[in-house]
Formats: C-alpha cells, sequence, structure tokens
DNA sequence: CTCCGTTCGGCAAACGTTTGCAACAGATTA
DNA sequence: TAATCTGTTGCAAACGTTTGCCGAACGGAG
C-alpha cells in the first residue's frame, strides 16, 4: 500500500541500502545518486516508516510528557514549549494526564516506556522510590521536584517565596497566612519553608493553613480561616487559590488590597485578567519545559545527570497593598521600585 | 538488553508464537500454558515491543492530536478529555501546536502521518483543499468546522449565538455587537451568520466589528469601538474577548451590566474567576474530543464518515442585565427563568 | 602495467513481533 | 474401526528499515 523504501530503490534503480543511506547517511552516497534518489523519493512519496527504524536503531524519536493535569493552566505553556522544542529537534512528544493519581502515573510511565526515548514527569505524585525504581526501565527528567541522583529542572521558589515576603514585608504587613497546596508536593514545602524562614527573618508572624487541594474553591473555602486569624497578608500556593481567595473576600466585602494583600505563585494567565489584577511569583514554565527536554535528549550521549534551577520573578500588580505598618506614605509602586533596588 | 518475547518463550519451554498469542489472541491458547506464560512474562517484566507489533501489523495504536495553540484555555480540556478516552482504549497520543500556522499544521500531519492511526485536526487553519489532499495520507478527523464528505465533530454554536441574542433581545436590548474573530474561522462565521439573523428576527439592530485576534487584548482594544456604536449588549467570538472587554469597560468607568451586557463564547475556567461573572455560551469541548476520537476509530470498521454536532448551552451570569426597553420590572433572574421555557 | 587507496554501492542479517499453515493429539461421529 | 473434527502448538515468512562487510570501479603513483 503505501510506499516504502523497496519502490524508491527500483525507481531510480539502485539497491535499498542505498536509498537508506541517502537519508540517513547522505554523506555516503554519491551526490549525483543522492540527488536522483531523492527526486523520485519526493515524487513517489516516500516517507520513512518510524516503527521500522526504531526496530532496528532502538531509538523511537518520540519522548513522553506526563502531567498531573492538562488542564491546570500552570501546564499548558509548559506543554506547549516542550512539544515545540522537541520537534524542532525531531522528537514527537506523547502528552498523558494522570489526573493527579500517582497509580495511573506509575501504570502511564510503565506503558509508555517502550515507545519513548525517555519520558518528562512535571509535578509526579509518586513516591521518591517509585520513581526510582522507574528510572531503571526508561530515562526520565522530572520537572519541579528534586531527587537524589536524578536530572532535574525546578524553579527556585525558595527565592520567589522569600521575594513576595520580603514585598509585604516592606510594604508593612506583619502577620502572614500561606496557604498551604497539595500534600505531596515539593514545591508546596520549598515555599512553606521559605516564606515561613523570610517572615521570622522581618519580624511577621507566620500562620499556615491548609493542606488544599491547588484549586480556586479552596482558596475561596479558605476566606474564612484566613480573616479569623486576623493577617493582613495571605501568599498563596497557587494564583488558582489566590484568585479564588480575592473573588471570595471581594464577595464578603473585605477591600484587598487595602484591608488584606494576597500574593499568588505561578503568573497563569487568568491573573493578569481578574480585578485587582493579582501580585504573584512568576515561574518560568516556558523555559522549564525547553531545558527539561534539552537535558532528556542530552542525557544518551554523557551519563551526566544535571538539576537545573531556573528563576522565579515577583511580578507586582494591584493585589498587594500598604499594610498596618507602613512606612509613613508609602504606596505600592514606591515599595515595588525599591524592592528592586 | 531489554527481554523480548523469545525470553520469555525460552523461560515457559513455549515456541514464541505463543507467547505472542498470550497476548493478542488469548483465546487460542490452553489456559494452563496461558496462566504459565503470564507468570514468566511477569516475572521478566516483559512489555511488548510496539514498533515491532505496528511494524507487521500496520496499526501503530497512536493518534495525533492537532491544536493551533495549546496555551489557549479552549483546548486543554478537549486536550485531556480526547487523551484519557483514548488511552482507555489503549492508544496513545501525540499532541502537536501549529502556533496557528497553517504551513507548520499542513506539514505536521505529514510528518505525524506515518506513526499514527489517525490525526485529530482541532479547529483548523488551513484550507479545505490542504485538508481533503492529507485526508488521503492518513485518517482524519476534524474538530470545529465542517467540510464535505469528512467527519467531523462540531458545536451547534449558531443555536448558542441564537440563544444568547434571544437572552439579550428578551432583557431589552435592540442594538447589539458582535465582536468577530480571526478571519478563516469557521465557528466565527456561523456565530455571526445566527447572531445575525437572530437579531434581526428579534427587531434588533446588529453591528459586526473585527476580524479581531481571538485573545483578551484585542477585546480591550474594541471597547472604544463598541461604545462609539451605542450598543447596549455585546456578543463576543470567545470569552477572552469578553473578558478583556468587560475590564477595559470598567477600567472606563463603564458599568457592566447596568449599562452594557457582554456575552461571551467557550465558558471557560476564567470565565467563572472575573467579577462581573461572564454569562456564556458553554462548548461541550470535553464531549467533542471524546467524541472525536471515537469517530476516529471506528472510522477504520467502515467508512461511514459521520458528521456529530454537539449541544451547546448559553450559562447566564452577571454580565448581562436589562437594558433599555426591558419589560417592567425585568430582572436578569426572571428573563433567564422565562428563557428556559 | 601493476598496485594501492578511495569512493561508492550491493548483499544480507538483524530488529521483535504477528499470523497463515501445518502437525498432532484426543474426542466425536458414522 | 475409520473418518472427521477441535483445540493447541510449532514453524517460518513477513513487516520496512539500518548497517557491517565486501567487492567493483576508478584514479594516481611507482
Amino acid at each position: 500500500m503505501a510506499v516504502t523504501i523497496r519502490d524508491v530503490a527500483k525507481a531510480s534503480g539502485v539497491h535499498i541500502s542505498t536509498v537508506s543511506r541517502t537519508f540517513s547517511a547522505p554523506h555516503l552516497v554519491n551526490p549525483d545518486t543522492r540527488t536522483r534518489v531523492l527526486a523520485t523519493a519526493e515524487e513517489l512519496g516516500y516517507r520513512p516508516n518510524r516503527a521500522a527504524r526504531a526496530l532496528i536503531t532502538g531509538r523511537t524519536h518520540n519522548i513522553g510528557l506526563i502531567v498531573a493535569d492538562i488542564a491546570n493552566p500552570f501546564f499548558p505553556p509548559m506543554i506547549k514549549a516542550a512539544e515545540t522544542h522537541a520537534r524542532r529537534r525531531d522528537y514527537h512528544v506523547f502528552v498523558a494526564d494522570t489526573d493527579e493519581d500517582p497509580v495511573v502515573e506509575y501504570d502511564l510511565v510503565r506503558a509508555l516506556a517502550k515507545q519513548v526515548d525517555g519520558i518528562l514527569l512535571c509535578s509526579p505524585r509518586m513516591s521518591d522510590d517509585q520513581i526510582e525504581h522507574l528510572r531503571r526501565e526508561v530515562p526520565l527528567v522530572v520537572v519541579n521536584r528534586l531527587i537524589n541522583g536524578l536530572p532535574a529542572v525546578v524553579m527556585d521558589v525558595g527565592t520567589g517565596a522569600r521575594s513576595a515576603v520580603r514585598h509585604l514585608v516592606d510594604l508593612g504587613h506583619r502577620h502572614l497566612v500561606y496557604l498551604s497546596g497539595p500534600r505531596g508536593s515539593w514545591t508546596n514545602r520549598e515555599i512553606r519553608k521559605a516564606a515561613g524562614a523570610a517572615a521570622r527573618a522581618g519580624g511577621a508572624e507566620f500562620t499556615v493553613l491548609g493542606p488544599h487541594v491547588p484549586v480556586s474553591q479552596a482558596g475561596a473555602d479558605a476566606a474564612g480561616a484566613v480573616l479569623a486569624t486576623g493577617a493582613t497578608a495571605v501568599l498563596a500556593y497557587n494564583d488558582l487559590m489566590a484568585i479564588g481567595l480575592l473573588q471570595s473576600l471581594q464577595d464578603r466585602g473585605v477591600a484587598v488590597p487595602r484591608q488584606i494583600s494576597v500574593v499568588g505563585f505561578d503568573d497563569i494567565a487568568t491573573s493578569a485578567l481578574v480585578r485587582p489584577t493579582l501580585t504573584t511569583v512568576a515561574n518560568p514554565t516556558a523555559a522549564a519545559g525547553r531545558a527539561a527536554v534539552d537535558m532528556l535528549l542530552q542525557q544518551g550521549d554523557d551519563g551526566a545527570t544535571g538539576q537545573v534551577t531556573l528563576r522565579t520573578d515577583l511580578v507586582i500588580r494591584n493585589s498587594t497593598g500598604p499594610g498596618p505598618y507602613a512606612p509613613a506614605g508609602a504606596t505600592t509602586a514606591e515599595v515595588a521600585a525599591y524592592a528592586k533596588e
């Protein structure tokens, strides 16, 4: 049915091996022959069969990309960047969604293992042990989590959390709440640790609420608890929760940022669309996707298993403002300018 | 290196064909033998090599899913549903992003063609001719567009647009604006036609503004033009544009819905998070994803190329309210209740 | 004129499966 | 008792490539 290397060989009067070489090792074939073969290949509409190639070379030129939830707005920009980057290197990407389920995740990796040259594990929910185990079946790169010897790319959320807390402290806030994310999340732990330390360093009280499912509803539901603490500033595990909180506070007649300041994490697109626009820590998700692809593709060459840390940036918008201990006359803009130092 | 069918055969003392049949045609092998083979396979950690299987059966058990922009919030729920649905049927999904570029799209389909059993084309930007042509290379299912003989699943946006317009007319609006989407979009044409007809039928003036790139910025930029028309209600090509418009109107001190009503299209997650929450036409994107996968997988069996139309639903929230010709005392809620009839 | 080195292209084995065919045993039927 | 059938298994070819090896052709050097 489909046109194979054999058809091209026959049509151009050479052996199939010559046709093969024309594509996979052009320098080994005479320029004249090469052009002739290419011409007939084009004419016949020949496309190499990747399965056959994979069978013999052992490389599929496919990679797997596994995320907890495709519909979570945090992931699409990363998926997009990774896919585009991979395609530019002639790799195709299987995308799969685990629905936040570690069991599904584990099975998925095993199912994909034989079909890909490696897998990108984004914010995995599995245990370290499981990942260690899978690693022996297929090359892995982990995103958003640090595991001993494993190649990984993480966002420097600790520094992001510190900037956020400093920003709030500088604004005159002395009691902060952290709206915690899901239990198994490495990122959540990092943020909590860094934010707590920074708050103490700034002489502010630090209260942790949670854990929560990282969706807007959870943020909205937490509004009452937040108000009950008496805190004047909130840092949320992610933007979705921060936005939920924002709306719920507004619905209760609490003014943001006049009465309470809110900071999110991730800088998803929605954050610039809600009012007040959300101050948040921007994660370079696209860069992370590209870096992860590069690490995976290089992994074959040497065994070097680096770990890349990407910078995060505090994006100051309108959900943060002066707190009760604000320096006289301070406005968000001034403090922000100062924060940049 | 990896454990093959041959290792399993040797270890369990049967011929490789028996092992093969144990997996691909279990009813042809003796139950005792089968359990024995399965046991050793499990023990050895055997996983069938899909490339080899594909090579001989001609079926890869992979499908391609091509969208214009993964990061566009309209697509992720569809991708997610399609992927989950496909996986349940033991298919894996290549996801690719064309960045709204028809050329990339065309090349992508050709590159993927040999590696998949079929491709889902979501909101394709190519010409009908190109799609017709590609169809001869690989089974295709088109989403969000209708092309003569091609299997397709579309949302009934016409009906959605009609409900939206009726809703606005019932609320007492007599001059509507349609914020048009991108030029090549089939959906855009359908909405414009249906909305225009419905407006005329309701005795309302109908003004079209555009085309626009379907992003929030375009909606914001259109605010001035919208106000200049003197219309009291706006229907936008999608939620992103509607939200942009919403915010821009608020920034200009125009009250929504008191002075102007706004209706979007798609019901992306963000629409429930902005204030006022957005009245919009909900598209069953997840269902569309599943339906498309089913159509593609059935296509092999018979040659039946059906076309599925999915229902859309008007979701009435807070961005629409009574217009200048509102029936005395009408509130959004009352009119909405009536609209359900 | 011979020899050697290069460049090019053919040959055939291999990759890990699936599957039509044949063989065989035991059970059933005539 | 012979013939037929059924269920189970083995055999081997095929799928479309890649690639190590070998030989042919050619040109230049001696």
